[in-house]
DNA sequence: ATCAACTTTTTGTGATCACAAAACAAGTTT
DNA sequence: AAACTTGTTTTGTGATCACAAAAAGTTGAT
């Protein structure tokens, strides 16, 4: 797909947006440049431009004394990046109905078989990359970069919070929302599937918000 | 205000902000780093990751040759940032609604003033801060840092193209929303108050989706 | 003149170095 | 024991260098 070789640069941010986003590393933790240097092999420069790629984007926090770390989660930021999910992405994911043909359905129900399985597994890592996977497949379909863009930031924001809540998954007992959104899109129900996805961001975002301990 | 000294690498960042914001660069023209940093006085590295932020907000792109510039606008992607806007906009408006006293409604209309008579002296940059100046002192009472940076990207990336529209003023004959909008606010009408900051934004938008020429 | 092939220059990338500020760790004093 | 010094280490910052890829410029053939 990518046709020119990945730069150290893109290939060092992408690490450590895997990183980040599906919860190896968590909240507060500092973190160093010479560290993620050699943890992942490249000299500091790289790991430089990476790191204020993520700041910009808000998945890295950078303080006063210029260390940097993964922000910590407030009630108050929490209910923000609530609010700005709700805006977005039920809209986002309209816009990118009309484009999920018949193949665009199955590769979902695919998706959240394999998270579901996840679950089963107690596979907290497997689960988010499912649940990460069903959105965006989704969200990618609106081909609107802008909004997307968006989004992202939210989900990087919100994704080592959410890993720290969920150490295991046993104790979710929660309605499949993908499997009803995934319904209304076979029957090209627009209101349902709007629907759908606000009530899975919904339900997600108060599951995290009652299991909290610091927040 | 702030405490320490800037690093040069803030510094550098502000500045290409302001120039990107302001229309001092305007869509197209390609940038190149040891350009940039010698009319800045600084050592390319600096620029590299300031202007690696400013792709990571949207406000510049890089292409596969990994040349910089900023962002030609198409009609899909003016709506994008449009539909975004208006999503995001009014509610951050209305959330800043109650943490504006009187002292606050003053700064906002002393800010319209010195709007409106950069309009009469056709000064477009003059016009371009001001009504960035009354919208972001309004976001920024809503203290919710994750919505105000999303907001703000929006604006690094529709300010190269509006100043690229706005090449005169005089042509411009615009009901004055801010004017309605710091009414609504005196009053503590909320909806009054969304209602004019959407119109607003929707009045600019629309004039500048008219007055496009290669879009 | 037009286009191709070659040479030169420019540009982004990644590594390395010097430096100052911050964090750390003992050791000392109160 | 707690708080303050002092010396050491770690860390981010900014500049510089070498290198490869891309642009630009030049020459030559058709």
């Amino acid at each position: 797909m990518q046709s020119s070789p990945l730069t150290v640069n893109e290939s060092t941010y992408r690490a450590l947006r895997e990183k980040i986003l599906f919860g190896d590393m968590l909240p507060g933790r500092p973190v160093t440049l010479r560290g993620l240097a050699e943890s992942l092999n490249v000299s500091p420069t790289p790991i430089r431009e990476s790191v204020r790629r993520l700041i910009a984007e808000r998945a890295l926090t950078m303080h006063d004394n210029r260390r940097v770390s993964i922000p910590v989660m407030t009630a108050k930021r929490f209910q923000e990046i609530r609010l700005a999910r709700l805006l977005l992405e039920p809209e986002l994911a309209c816009l990118a109905m009309s484009s999920i043909d018949q193949a665009g359905i199955n590769e979902l129900i695919e998706i959240d078989l394999k998270t579901d399985k996840a679950v089963e597994n107690d596979d907290v890592e497997g689960y988010m990359r499912g649940n990460y996977d069903f959105h965006f497949t989704i969200y990618r379909h609106a081909s609107s970069d802008v909004l997307l863009s968006l989004v992202d930031s939210l989900w990087l924001q919100f994704g080592p919070y959410m890993r720290q809540v969920y150490n295991h998954l046993d104790s979710i007992t929660l309605d499949d929302k993908h499997r009803v959104a995934t319904r209304a899109l076979k029957n090209n129900d627009v209101i349902a599937f709007k629907n759908a996805i606000m009530e899975d961001l919904q339900q997600g975002m108060t599951y995290i918000d009652a299991s909290n301990s610091d927040l």
